[in-house]
DNA sequence: AAAATTAATTTTATATCAATATATTGTAAC
DNA sequence: GTTACAATATATTGATATAAAATTAATTTT
């Protein structure tokens, strides 16, 4: 008989790592509200785990900013405060241009392919929740070929502890947004490292400032 | 009888926090060799604890990038290569000027007496040990005061994931290091923040590449 | 000697126990 | 009668110990 190759790999996950999932998820939707209790024996209940994934995950998404723990006194859902979203944007100027800066020598042909492939559908596209994910893509693999292991665990700490499709809120943030992605995509293909950051940067602030003017009204 | 007041802070202090100082100090100290195994079941028994305070320090150690760890398998020291100490001068020489400076509007009178205090120490001390401690307290005191909350997380991560003492191999270096001790602190007494920023960031990138030249003989 | 099966070690998850903090209730003072 | 404080009770986290899954090592068989 066949021996059962590694098919299974959504198995192979590991719970607490599920569990968090679980919870970021609820946190961002808004199912679990800013200033509620996270007691662990409810939770393990709920999704049917024992408590010990779920301590694990708390702790991680603490790391990511959306719950505070105290000793013996547990955790609470954190409040996102305009300060925060500041703060967010400006570690994502910093940090994202200075992992793509240091990873453009190692995009490989497809990954230009891709990102390619990813900022057309953007523009053709007329579904917003399409065009979230494909943003996320985009802006994930331009990061993502740094050879530094810190700092691309500081960015995805960040980019998991903040929702994803907040920008949409925006309106003609679309259309801005693709002219950037244009201008990195084309600094990119030219070689040209530095114009290349120079536009992350550019493109991260101004969304973050558009963001935090928005939220203002 | 005067009720017993909460004195004990040192028990207050979690488990885990402690085996994670333990262990990590183990590491930088050496006692624990880059690729050697971390069985926890070893590890619980030598310190005196259960093996679960154990896995979340390993989890913490990851982080900081201290070891590695891989479902089921298991963690492992990790080796320091150049390209790690690189990686962490960059990012310290990036980020730890960034809190300085939005936390130079909340220093106290007594953070700059703090902070001149060290700095005539250190220029007294002849102990590499006193200069090294005191080091330590002055960086951290720079970019303590900042109200971002994930920055001075990840600088933290980053520092306590590295030896302190290793700048101290190389000769002349505290003479230099003080030089610039006295322009960042002149920056701050002045209330210029920009400045502030720029020797902080010099002082860091230049201890970083004199700390990889002296490596590389 | 190579492959496969079994045994061991080690990690992951669950269940139990102890320590701490929160909440409730009762008592005393105003 | 109301408010403030204190003591007790409950609830929740922290730590330990035990059971289950997975990997590595070893042994046996082809």
């Amino acid at each position: 008989m066949s021996k059962t190759v590694d098919l299974r790999i959504g198995n192979r996950e590991m719970l607490h790592n599920k569990v968090c999932t679980v919870l970021r998820k609820a946190i961002l939707k808004g199912d679990l509200k800013p200033g509620e209790r996270l007691v662990q024996t409810e939770l393990a209940e709920q999704i049917g785990v024992s408590r010990m994934p779920v301590r694990e995950a708390l702790r991680t998404l603490e790391i990511e900013g959306l719950v505070t723990m105290e000793p013996h006194k547990g955790a609470i859902v954190r409040t996102i405060s305009k300060e925060d979203i500041v703060e967010i944007y400006e570690l994502r100027a910093i940090l994202e241009p200075m992992a793509l800066k240091k990873g453009i020598p190692n995009f490989t042909e497809e990954d230009l392919e891709n990102l390619k492939k990813y900022h057309q559908q953007m523009v053709e596209t007329d579904s917003d929740e399409v065009y979230t994910e494909l943003n996320a893509k985009f802006h994930k693999l331009l990061f993502s070929r740094t050879q530094s292991p810190r700092l691309l665990g500081f960015i995805e700490t960040i980019s998991l502890g903040f929702a994803q499709d907040t920008p949409l809120i925006i309106t003609g943030q679309i259309k801005k947004s693709n002219q950037e992605h244009e201008q990195i995509l084309q600094s990119i293909l030219n070689q040209n490292i530095e114009q290349a950051g120079n536009h992350l940067a550019h493109h991260i602030s101004r969304t973050g400032e558009e963001l935090i003017t928005s939220l203002d009204k």
